[in-house]
DNA sequence: CAGTATCCAAAGGGATACTG
DNA sequence: CAGTATCCCTTTGGATACTG
């Protein structure tokens, strides 16, 4: 089931299409670190979201939010303050993606020294 | 180092930077799963990716393999043969992603079972 | 604070045809 | 086989202003 292994091509398929599954849920430019977001602080707010994904627009952060809700990867609680808070979670599902995330933190410390060292 | 510690804010930013670090390389719709094809294999044609990752079109994989060409992470080896044939493969820093495709394709199979199941 | 609405420019990407 | 070129529609996404 590893990248790699030398079987026949069927099971490549197989695993080609569960890769191509994850990305349908997870490509677009900001989904991921969203995601990350959220994950690395556990509970989130919007605005906070908004300041830790660098570059994002409150209009495409609102759409991606949605997106992910809708996927169950992540969940939306309304606080009752004033003014209103919007706190977001990683689902119990979402939050399996914790391992992807940690492997693309590591990576991309790794890759930016690749990339400066050269 | 890891998703959901808690220590003081600084940390994160760290993470948030290697994170979209990687994904400044990665995202896209269809980056993954091309490399994703070339790792499966190990060696791997054009018109072989161009059938491995369902939807795109030749204009498209021919673009995304520039990118993936420049940023390293894959090489393109020219083939004497007639009519000539194109080989690519994942350079060393390339199959340094391959944990990243094995946690995707797993995570990819999960998560269909989620949405199947509901 | 947490969005939504509108407008508009730029990038993405399919279809088709063509080349070495 | 492995691409490139052109045409043109679709999606993405920034700027700005507005709402509960």
């Amino acid at each position: 089931m590893k990248c790699q292994t030398k079987d026949f091509g069927q099971e490549h398929k197989k695993e080609m299409r569960a890769v191509q599954d994850s990305m349908d849920v997870l490509s677009g430019k900001w989904k991921i670190s969203i995601i990350s977001s959220i994950c690395f602080y556990n509970k989130r707010r919007f605005s906070d979201i908004l300041n830790d994904v660098a570059g994002i627009s409150n209009r495409m952060l609102s759409k991606e939010l949605k997106e992910l809700e809708i996927n169950k990867l992540i969940k939306r609680t309304v606080l009752d303050t004033q003014p209103v808070t919007v706190q977001y979670q990683l689902t119990e599902h979402g939050l399996t993606l914790k391992t992807i995330i940690d492997n693309l933190t590591e990576w991309g410390i790794a890759h930016r020294k690749k990339i400066i060292e050269k």
